[in-house]
DNA sequence: CCTGGTTTCTACAACGTTGTAGGCAACGTT
DNA sequence: AACGTTGCCTACAACGTTGTAGAAACCAGG
């Protein structure tokens, strides 16, 4: 029922490589010849097998994607980007979920090497810069803040500028008593880190001071960890008048545990996140949040990774930066 | 720096076929030889080569999941259980977008015998019956509505019947004026069918006699759809007392028209919606939905496709139906 | 010590494809 | 008329793996 190359061939009266140069567009091929071996190719209904291909090019034009969970908005949202970016450049893009563990992590990075991916983009929770360098020339492309200036090429954007400026966003409309949700102690927390940074410097620059008592962590950045700190915060008897979450899914969490306390948003707190995640734009009061532009985000990724592939792997890891934009929303600004 | 078993073969002093033996865990090999082989593994950090592996077998350990968009949280959420399902039988999952259009979905359904993948679990949203009959044997399971009783292995869930359950639940809530949110009449709309019988039945179930003005028609299921619905709804005079929104998206979007209309949910417009997505847990309200149990759809179809695959690739058909809850929140139920 | 069976290993071919090298016509140039 | 060049096509080998067939070494029972 699946026919080969040779099939083809016997039935359009040529040679097995006449046809393979016919089904890669090499130019000298008779136009008849040309047509009675694509009358046969459609008649027979054939495919190229890939793993033959693949096993004779040493290329599989698949890439791997590697993300902690596929239903985490932000991941799910990059996902879409990535495989679309990688369709653009003719790849087909294979999914892994990693579940956000360091070994885990670890071994995708490895066993990445099974010859059935040409190249990876990563974005990693756990893994720290010594999980990659043993790794054996597999293409690598990291996403995210975990493993800066490790050894590999590297997408970003600047979290500590954007959490400044969503803060300094706050302090603008004259919120005094700014909390954050989100910060982490753990060796993953390199967003958090960050993040807390841009929090605290816009915080001293606006000559407010840091407060330990209106940070609150979140071990995980799901909804339900924004809605429990939240209430944790209220609780502890610190009233803030703002809240910059660190992404926007425990803003979301945290939006929630506002609306049962009986506190208005933005009136009596107002609530910022971070991903621009479409819910944002949906969710009651809509959420003001940093939006990394994901598209250039993924299109950079798949362009270095395709770089590497096609071009030089010894040479130094690049760091690009995605741009990233403010959008003010109603959890803000009122309306 | 990368090795095959001839060196492997070479290093350890035997056949290449024994290196393969020591690899695929084939019985009788002596202790020693197969430490000895071990260890060169060990050294050379050998791993085999998957296009070669399946080429010469004929399988690749790779099955595909097609669905329209993976940043529809319903799709996202159930990409996620597939690839764990797929995980526990050592299989990859490679992710297709199709976006939903009948012309790209039949590309996907025929393009899929490119020998990269073993089987294809797919969820349609255009493409009809006739698209599916000349495949060429590639194992496909299907999900959804959308080709019922078509070619192929099927996994569902009873719509109709969900339907009828939860507009039932905002009859005995003492709604009267139960509206629905998100009809088709595109050939696309198979589910939107499905579930506005449901809806239908359950009105005429309980004398309330079906009105066509209460039914808001939503070519795409989005949030923005949602919303723009409602307020159609709403400015068209009909006063609807609850809203049957026919996914969770669409009613997350109407939800924020009505709180942008001023109306309190639920008590003056109680809504629910279809599909048990995360976010529908943290909205404000929390809404009230129809939720498929996402892990056993995903079960279910990596399971068929698994007997596909190993067995008889001729039997008939077979059509399973997962189960679904009714998970009353915020929505309908007031606090 | 022979026989028949098992264990352990190896050589070879094949999976379907494409790169390389080369052959044969047909062409234009000297 | 002889020459090199170009266009078109083919035969062969190779990519790295595993199934098949079978050789060599070993073992138990007579």
């Amino acid at each position: 029922m699946r026919h080969r190359l040779k099939d083809v061939a016997e039935r359009a009266g040529v040679s097995v490589k006449t046809v393979s140069n016919v089904v890669n567009g090499y130019a000298h091929v008779r136009p008849d010849t040309r047509a009675r071996v694509e009358e046969a190719i459609a008649v027979l209904n054939y495919r190229p097998n890939l793993s033959a291909r693949n096993l004779r090019k040493g290329r599989t034009g698949v890439i791997a994607l590697a993300v902690p969970e596929l239903d985490i908005p932000y991941f799910a949202e990059l996902a879409r980007h990535v495989v679309t970016a990688a369709a653009d450049l003719g790849w087909t893009v294979l999914i892994d979920q990693t579940g956000g563990g360091r070994e885990q992590e670890r071994v995708v990075a490895s066993g990445i090497t099974d010859h059935l991916i040409d190249g990876l983009i990563f974005s990693p929770l756990a893994l720290t810069a010594d999980d990659l360098i043993n790794l054996d020339g597999t293409p690598m492309v990291l996403l995210g803040e975990r493993v800066a200036h490790g050894p590999a090429d590297h997408v970003v954007i600047d979290n500590v500028a954007a959490a400044r400026e969503i803060t300094n966003h706050l302090v603008g409309l004259g919120r005094r008593r700014i909390a954050a949700i989100g910060s982490q102690r753990t060796p993953e927390g390199a967003s958090a880190r960050l993040r807390l940074d841009g929090y605290r410097s816009a915080l001293e620059e606006a000559g407010l001071g840091y407060d330990e008592a209106l940070v609150a962590p979140a071990p995980v950045w799901h909804r339900a960890d924004g809605a429990a700190a939240m209430r944790n915060l209220l609780s502890s008897g610190v009233r803030p008048d703002a809240v910059f979450c660190f992404n926007d899914t425990l803003a979301l969490g945290a939006l929630r545990a506002l609306h049962e306390a009986g506190l208005r948003v933005p009136e009596d707190v107002a609530v910022a996140g971070f991903d621009g995640i479409e819910d944002g734009r949906f969710s009651v009061p809509t959420l003001t949040t940093i939006a990394p532009d994901k598209e250039r985000i993924a299109r950079l990724a798949v362009e270095l990774l395709a770089n590497r592939i096609d071009g030089d792997r010894t040479a130094e890891p690049r760091e690009l930066a995605a741009p990233y934009r403010l959008e003010s929303r109603e959890s803000t600004q009122g309306r």
